[in-house]
RNA sequence: GGGGCAGUGAUCUAGCACGGCCUAUGAUGCCGCUCUCACACAGCGGAUGUCGCAGGUUCAAAUCCUGCCUGCCCCA
């Protein structure tokens, strides 16, 4: 037993041999695959299913590793983990995608062409997104295509259709003809929240109108004078002191002589232009807003396709930049515009295809929303957000919701609306729910309409829902397990939890659309909250903290940092780099640095794999400095755990990292390699056996408490060296590891000690094993007196520095020193 | 314009909710020396910050208060 061959002999580790053997002995074993007769609790985490409209850039790659490590984590604490691995594929972002790819306008090709375009576009990103997975070792229950949910799949439309076949039944749903904001290219309303703002400049004009009672001129300034028909209102500040005596009476509009009221309205600015505004169908979101407030009717002249409308004869079916142009040279000749000039201004676009955002009213079908906002206010409270603080960016955005929530989008590439309009009264006629509907293609399920029973035919409506309906369906749809045929009677048991699921992990850009909006159909459809844990995490930005995007060029492969670091540095790498909530601003150095951990936890694991394993404890005889190192490793797993169940893993990765490197490797086992060798037979074996045992306890449990961070490594050393799976392990307790822990208060001064000796020796140029004559070492080491002595090569150990001659005096720190003689 | 979060050596980060033990934690990078029987993807040592700015409270502030600046996110 002098040999002591390592277990394990390849030189490092190497993450591009062994982590997709690694990946395969898991997808061979199914290790993840979920098992429903476990008999553990199930903790079910709704993965957020990545867009599949590009591949990941480093941003998805972290985010979602971070994810797998609350999956990982919960799985070693013992619960059965439902956690899909899926694809979001609907949408307008794909839509647009699919249109730049292959140079087609989704109106101008057939439906059916356009939506397998869609799909061979989508099919291609998504093998992308899950290679990365795989590369990055995520423990999905699957990682195979075929066993993935994808939101376009007939099951999952078949389900959004039914929730909206229930909800409008039940009255939730309604049809308003309101205004939106609507892209002209994209031919879709949009919400709110797909709005983005672009700065540029417009021209101004000072418009002359007249005052009906008075007679008097009224310049007002517009940018918009193609909407001079369309205005609804003429509007002053009621501080403004000019124009008091105006309110009530009426304005002409030049050109086209329509009579319009003036009233006082907070929203005119005294200092924009002359202070009067003029309101129209609509020029902006306040537009809208100002006729909603004070129930005008609107006059629209533009219509979806961004063209003037009939009620304009002289410019019908004119763009809306030419009839601006036809319209203000017109007012110039007749001498209408008192001055004109350009201004900057910031201009609302879609933020798809970055197109001029018009605001236009449109039949368009709501969800309710507005009225359940007390109920989702208390959902806020009761649930934990992690971190904390995240919980204040759901409430603030429900304190600023004010309307229901439009659904219905004029798009291809989504949930069809299952309504079909009886054809004599446009009755909408409903499906039964539990099919998959394609209204613009399909017949309608029924002979007669359901209202007036005529049975002349039906149109199908041709719109799609708004993705967030779908979207929101993705905590139901986990449970629905599995996804290509659910399990009816482990859905009844997951819905009549009291949330639907455990944790909804998500980045905090959405928390006001995909978890917002979750939240009110969890509680519309069960009338409970969707999940008990809402896990948030930051962004992952480019080195100047700035959003990666596609277009800027910015992006990193994360294929490329996985192949040249390995997936457990990317892994740690997001794991450790931000804490929870704060965005990483990715550092490819920071993350090679980072890359040395996985060798060094390698290293050590080989170093020791050469010492038998210890079964049995009982005879062994633990020495001080063995129940020290389980001490302290009883210690740090305490911290890692804590950390792990609040879903933050940077402070696991800091900890363990720290304990591996500079208190394990650095001090326990330069500390125990003279009784683990025993080569001079100075030790009893109980003692070298002692060493062994704590040698590979401490492995075993550093191992396990990594595993969810830095799955591949410590796979390959745990079956390297104890012929199993660590990731079917228990994560280990502190207990019991040692039940008392003991001599916790030696650390820092054995840390100082050996620093001070290694830092002498080296002082005095001479090899770290030159032996030590004499030393007195401080008492509270004394239990390590025959470890430290192997460690440092001491041949006498004095009990008084007077007994020492011509010793040099170390200081370890302000209040002590030892004496040392070389 | 409103709200949220943040601003600590070259880079990232701990500490800050209960002020003093912080003449500030750890890491990466950098510089120097060293192959010491697991590891040069290593070991040892070293340099670098006064904690965004300006005030204030206090015996005492990175930590509390006020104002400002900067960045990011969300909203208008």
């Amino acid at each position: 037993m002098s040999d002591f061959v390592p277990k394990l002999t390849e030189k490092t580790y190497d993450p591009q041999k062994q982590d997709l053997l690694h990946f395969q002995k898991w997808q061979e074993e199914k290790l993840f695959a979920f098992n429903k007769s476990s008999g553990k609790t199930i903790f079910t985490i709704d993965t957020p299913p990545p867009y599949a409209n590009a591949p990941w850039h480093m941003g998805g790659a972290i985010h979602y590793s971070q994810i797998d490590m609350i999956a990982r984590y919960k799985r070693m604490a013992g619960f059965e983990i439902l956690f899909p691995m899926c694809l979001d594929r609907n949408g307008l972002p794909i839509e647009v995608q699919a249109e730049r790819k292959y140079n087609v306008s989704m109106h101008d090709i057939p439906r059916e062409d356009f939506l397998n375009m869609c799909k061979k576009m989508l099919d291609a990103v998504g093998d992308m997104i899950l290679g990365v997975c795989r590369i990055l070792g995520f423990s999905n229950n699957s990682l195979e295509w075929d066993e993935i949910y994808k939101t376009d799949e007939e099951q999952y439309r078949t389900l959004t259709q039914a929730t909206f076949i229930k909800l409008f039944k039940e009255g939730q749903i309604y049809e308003d003809n309101r205004p939106n904001n609507y892209c002209t290219r994209c031919k879709t309303t949009i919400a709110d929240n797909e709005i983005d703002y672009k700065s540029g400049s417009h021209m101004l004009y000072d418009i002359r109108f007249k005052v009906k009672e008075t007679g008097e001129d009224l310049i007002i300034s517009t940018s918009r004078p193609e909407l001079i028909p369309a205005i609804g209102v003429v509007i002053f500040n009621p501080k403004d002191e000019r124009y008091q005596h105006l309110k009530g009476k009426t304005v002409i509009t030049p050109l086209f002589n329509d009579e319009v009221p003036i009233l006082p309205h907070h929203y005119a600015k005294m200092e924009f232009g002359t202070g009067i505004m003029m309101v129209c169908a609509y020029g902006d979101s306040n537009d809208v807003q100002i006729f909603r407030e004070l129930h005008l009717n609107p006059n629209t002249i533009i219509d979806t396709n961004g063209k003037i409308t009939d009620k304009l004869p002289e410019y019908a079916g004119l763009k809306v930049k030419e009839a601006k142009k036809q319209i203000a040279e017109k007012l110039e000749e007749e001498g209408y515009v008192a001055e004109k000039a350009d201004a900057p201004h910031n201009f609302p676009i879609c933020s798809r295809c970055k197109t001029t955002v018009e605001f236009l009213a449109m039949p368009e079908y709501y969800l309710k929303q507005v009225e359940y906002l007390p109920k989702l206010h208390e959902y806020a409270q009761e649930m934990q957000f992690f971190p904390p603080f995240m919980r204040q960016v759901w409430v603030d955005w429900l304190n600023t919701v004010s309307i229901d929530w439009p659904i219905s989008r004029r798009r291809y590439y989504g949930t069809e609306v299952p309504i079909w309009y009886c054809k004599k009264c446009n009755h909408p006629n409903l499906p039964e729910p539990g099919k998959y509907y394609q209204p613009w293609k399909d017949n309608p399920p029924f002979e007669s309409c359901q209202k007036c029973g005529n049975s002349e035919g039906f149109e199908g409506d041709l719109r799609t829902f708004d993705t967030w309906m779908d979207s929101s369906l993705s905590e139901v749809y986990t449970i629905m397990h599995p996804h290509n045929k659910k399990d009816e009677a482990l859905f009844e048991e997951l819905i009549n939890r009291p949330y639907i699921c455990d944790v909804r992990p998500s980045a905090k850009d959405i928390v006001r659309t995909w978890l917002h909006y979750t939240m009110l159909r969890g509680h519309q459809l069960y009338d409970k909250p969707a999940f008990k844990y809402a896990w948030i995490s930051g962004f992952v930005v480019d080195s100047k903290g700035e959003k990666f995007s596609k277009s800027a060029g910015s992006n990193i492969k994360p294929e490329a940092m996985i192949e040249k670091y390995g997936g457990d540095a990317v892994r740690f790498y997001g794991a450790t780099e931000a804490s929870h909530g704060s965005d990483i601003r990715f550092n490819q150095q920071r993350l090679q640095g980072i890359s040395k951990l996985i060798n060094k936890l390698y290293n050590i694991a080989k170093f020791l794999s050469r010492f038998p394993i210890i079964e049995d404890t009982k005879d062994i005889s633990l020495q001080p400095a063995d129940e020290w190192i389980l001490s302290e490793l009883a210690r740090v797993v305490e911290e890692a755990k804590s950390g792990y169940e609040i879903f933050d893993f940077q402070i696991p990765a800091k900890t363990l990292r720290n304990f591996t490197w500079e208190i394990f490797a650095s001090h326990y086992m330069e500390l125990v390699k003279g009784r683990a060798y025993n080569r001079n037979n100075s030790y009893e074996e109980q003692e070298q056996k002692a060493a062994w045992y704590t040698l590979h306890k401490v492995m075993q449990e550093l191992t396990k408490a990594f595993a969810p961070i830095i799955p591949f490594v410590t796979d390959f050393i745990y079956r390297g060296i104890y012929d199993k799976t660590v990731h079917l392990e228990k994560f280990p307790e502190g207990k019991e590891i040692i039940d008392k822990q003991q001599h916790l208060e030696i650390t820092s001064t054995l840390l100082e000690l050996n620093s001070a000796i290694w830092k002498y020796k080296k002082s005095k140029q001479l090899p770290l094993n030159t032996p030590i004559k004499q030393i007195l070492l401080p008492k509270i080491l004394s239990p390590l007196i025959n470890d430290l002595q192997s460690m440092h090569a001491i041949e006498i150990i004095a009990q008084k520095s007077t007994e020492i001659e011509d010793g040099e005096l170390i200081e370890l720190n302000e209040n002590e020193s030892i004496t040392v003689k070389i």
